[in-house]
DNA sequence: TTCACCATGTAAGTTGTTACATGATTCC
DNA sequence: GGAATCATGTAACAACTTACATGGTGAA
């Protein structure tokens, strides 16, 4: 259901359509979560369905239509509700750790691609991570500018907080994985011939 | 296909039965990859069918009968080109960091409970992964023993080399989760009222 | 004989991926 | 007129979860 709340995460800061959500998605909160268009319009179809959400059907020209949802009262309360239940931590699947461990069974250039490989993809989620941070101090974020908007002034300091504290996180932990993998590189010098 | 390439991996080690691989993946191979015994013995057939592994039937007592499976050249064939394939590596879906984000709007106590239950499932992965490192060191872990049996002189201190490795990059992940899930704790002890 | 463990599955449902499909609007 | 972008979906498939279902073996 954590698609569920990340629309409605989203749906709480500004009234949009399913277009835009998926367009956040595949930007820098596309790097918290992620969802294709496929999975997005029906889940809000589902997500009315059921009164978290309400759409407000907007004719473009003369014939198209976009919907715009908007958070209930109920979709409030859902909200509520997830942020005060527990995540359910599901089971590890880490497929680089998996090959890490097994990477005696190839040549160096192999091992070296990997590792390469392993630093290129974190270290473009930590630009991403970075260029987010460095947008909260600058308060130039759209999304949470238009929440700081309807946000009381004793809160604001709290709510910039903690979306900076979200993403310090994403930011340190692309660290430790380049970390690991510069060492690793270490260690394949070590074995190479 | 990874759960495909977690069984290969685990096969060529030793050969096993479904049973055998599924206790494995819920103690400690389980914290790398884990997947349940309704996923595992399709999975199996299915790689049998494509002749990655084959099965030898054994009978237990009188009529129950156990398959042990091991790795044919072809299935050698499909772990070599899995190791020198290039990650896919999928978008982020991290329901703990979307979470803290909005942090601002719970309670003290429930930011709490969120943080301290972040710091509970990472302490506890650690642990594990922390015991399996000083197992290795010790050389007392069964599976790594089994594949060192079969490794030549010149190779041991390569394939143990990497499997600490593997190990040592999910308890420096496993730490990194706790250090900003405790500097969590301060932020929202310096918004308590 | 009962309990822990060995052993193998099916079924239904959810979630996520990839590919396909369509058409309108706006700006150059 | 053409390209980029806006906008909304369906379909098929792959992966994963949860629950159910069955029965054998071995040791106390």
């Amino acid at each position: 259901m954590s698609l569920r709340s990340a629309l409605l995460v989203l749906l709480r800061i500004a009234p949009m359509s399913g277009y835009e959500l998926q367009k956040l998605f595949s930007q820098s909160v596309g790097y918290v979560w992620h969802a294709p268009d496929s999975q997005i319009y029906p889940e809000l179809r589902k997500m009315a369905e059921k009164g978290l959400i309400e759409a407000e059907e907007q004719t473009r020209g003369n014939v198209a239509t976009r919907r715009v949802y908007h958070v209930t009262d109920s979709g409030e309360e859902s909200f509520a509700e997830w942020m005060h239940t527990p995540l359910k931590y599901q089971r590890t699947r880490d497929a680089a750790h998996l090959k890490a461990a097994y990477l005696e069974s190839v040549d160096h250039e192999s091992r070296l691609a990997f590792l390469n490989d392993h630093i290129a993809h974190w270290a473009s989620e930590l630009q991403c991570w970075e260029d987010e941070i460095a947008k909260i101090d600058a308060l130039t974020t759209p999304m949470l500018n238009r929440r700081l908007e309807v946000t009381d002034d004793e809160d604001r300091e709290k709510t910039i907080a903690f979306k900076r504290f979200a993403y310090e996180g994403l930011a340190e932990r692309a660290r430790t994985e380049i970390s690991w993998a510069k060492r690793g590189l270490e260690l394949a010098d070590r074995f190479a011939r």
